[in-house]
DNA sequence: CGATTTTGACCTGCGC
DNA sequence: GCGCAGGTCAAAATCG
């Protein structure tokens, strides 16, 4: 029980009505690598003077491990509105991917919630977003439970 | 004018 | 030790 990952698709392609799968997967390795689980360097940052100058990397505190959820959805859009701010902070490739992963963050005084945005290559209508942390703020938006979400995602995709 | 995105550089872990 | 792959930073650009 180290991570638990949350894989919910949302398949409303072949029945007509919305049947959402929710499972519970301890590692998928497709999708989510939680088998080194590197700690944000973010806690203490020094001042860097130099980029030659390597930030000591006080790896102290790393017994606890942020929860991870991952969502895969089908969708055309890769931004899903869950009612929180987004601001991306990176884009990179991925090697067996031919479509970029965007890496959003919170925007949040104290919040670090992190979510990258993936699109699986095979399946461009495939969009794997997999949140990072927990939020310790309300959301700006009502979001009652992920049948708002879901309903969102139906909206967008049809 | 402030907040956010873009984008290249940089860092770090891992495998060879 | 080096190169690759993934993740993050930060300055410039862009948007509202």
């Amino acid at each position: 029980m180290d991570n638990y990952n949350l894989l919910l698709s949302s398949n409303h392609s072949s029945s007509s009505n919305n049947s959402y799968l929710l499972q519970a997967s301890h590692a998928d390795p497709s999708v989510l690598s939680e088998s080194q689980e590197e700690e944000k360097k973010q806690e203490s940052y020094d001042e860097r003077p130099d980029k030659e100058k390597k930030k000591s990397t006080a790896k102290i505190a790393n017994k606890i491990r942020k929860p991870r959820f991952a969502f895969q959805t089908r969708s055309k859009v890769d931004v899903l509105d869950d009612g929180y701010r987004w601001r991306k902070y990176g884009q990179k490739a991925v090697k067996n991917n031919n479509f970029p992963r965007s890496y959003y963050r919170c925007t949040h005084k104290d919040c670090s919630v992190k979510k990258q945005v993936q699109r699986l290559s095979m399946d461009e209508e495939i969009v794997v977003t997999t949140y990072e942390g927990v939020h310790t703020h309300p959301v700006v938006k009502c979001t009652d439970n992920f049948e708002n979400i879901l309903n969102q995602m139906q909206i967008y995709s049809s």
